[in-house]
DNA sequence: TGTACATCAGTGAACGCGCGTTCACTGATGTAC
DNA sequence: TGTACATCAGTGAACGCGCGTTCACTGATGTAC
């Protein structure tokens, strides 16, 4: 049976959001066209009339997830994404959940087309991390580094915590920690305690 | 042919240590058992005189690399650890290279054996990076926390700096900046430039 | 507006291939005498 | 110390299976008249 355009382009856009989600899920290798398309509600013999490969998919996919995700957190101030990304809810919702986070450790064995999204994906992301920074009174000359700190710092907490689910104390630690640790050195959004308003992160000595 | 029994246990090391190093290069799910036997030297057939399944070697090669690389990292102080950590070498040298940086991402798909190698070995090293901080003079009471946004950096920065290899500028920065981030952190070997010797970290407002 | 027909998204069987695992076999090792 | 034989690590063909991809076919859609 023929399928009429507008439904035709309803299913391509549902395999590629289907695709976005169960390749954070299950990594890249762990999801088969077959499964794909039957999770789109489609047998797996159409997939080729709307990508050339599997390859293609999982470019398009990641590019996808990367674009949806920098438009939720664009919506964010700092301490909303950080209060985000390093939530319970983040962890355990890879599918919806950042990208890097679930995909980074891949990237690097897959082709060129995918590995090109994660390049754009995290000049974007840090781009927007730094503006956000300085939107948050940190001065521009420290605002590039202190966004690469920072992410880092949230990626690797959110792999860490996914590592090690199964010591739920443990995963809630690294999570927690790093939470407490990034807020706090974020400055404070008007009133801080009786702290000074711009506090550096606890990480040195002396915090005692 | 029969082989001798040293030599029998020589070719069971043999092909753990191999294992350990093609899974952090290619992931788990990237060797086959058929290309681990024959870079170990050997023919696929024999490999389960040695092990009941791939599952077992998985969780055995993946607790000797864990120890492994944490007898090594023990031999350091904070700044040698971290200057090692955040190092090309460790970006590029994947199958040498810390088994979480390289395995976490795939890690919470895998059978149960494995991902318990994960929970004990991150719980092993937060633990290790803990008293390395005390050494380092950070007091008792903050040096979990410290250990645990250093180590999240850390495993963040190597992770984003191989997703991001093909564009050689972005990664070397994101490794560049981390380390120099955190070594400035730390307290300084023993004089400081003009610096306090308790400095902080750089990442709040005011550094420019 | 109706009718005839070409199009092409979707179907499901089939392809070659590599996977993890099994198995009959080999022959040097290690043991019993 | 020498001989006979059981052991078992290693070999390579074979297993069923799921993978990515191809293909002949279907039949509603969309177009030409």
């Amino acid at each position: 049976m023929k399928i009429s355009k507008a439904q035709s382009q309803e299913n391509r856009a549902r395999v590629v959001q289907t695709a976005a989600a169960l390749f954070r899920e299950r990594g890249y290798d762990g999801v088969s066209v077959a499964d794909l398309m039957l999770a789109a509600g489609l047998t797996h013999g159409g997939f080729y009339k709307h990508f050339g490969s599997k390859a293609d998919l999982m470019a398009e996919a990641t590019a996808q997830a990367l674009a949806g995700k920098m438009r939720e957190y664009e919506g964010l101030d700092m301490r909303g994404f950080v209060e985000r990304y390093l939530s319970r809810e983040h962890r355990d919702g890879r599918g919806d959940g950042c990208p890097m986070a679930a995909l980074s450790g891949d990237a690097a064995r897959q082709p060129a087309e995918v590995q090109a999204q994660f390049v754009s994906g995290i000049a974007t992301m840090l781009a927007a991390v730094e503006r956000g920074a300085m939107a948050a009174a940190t001065p521009p000359a420290a605002a590039r580094a202190q966004a690469i700190g920072l992410f880092s710092q949230m990626v690797g907490a959110v792999v860490l915590s996914r590592a090690c689910a199964d010591d739920p104390a443990l995963s809630d630690e690294i999570l927690d920690t790093c939470r407490t640790q990034i807020l706090a050195a974020l400055v404070p959004p008007s009133s801080a305690g009786g702290r000074a308003v711009s506090k550096r992160r606890g990480r040195g000595s002396g915090d005692a």
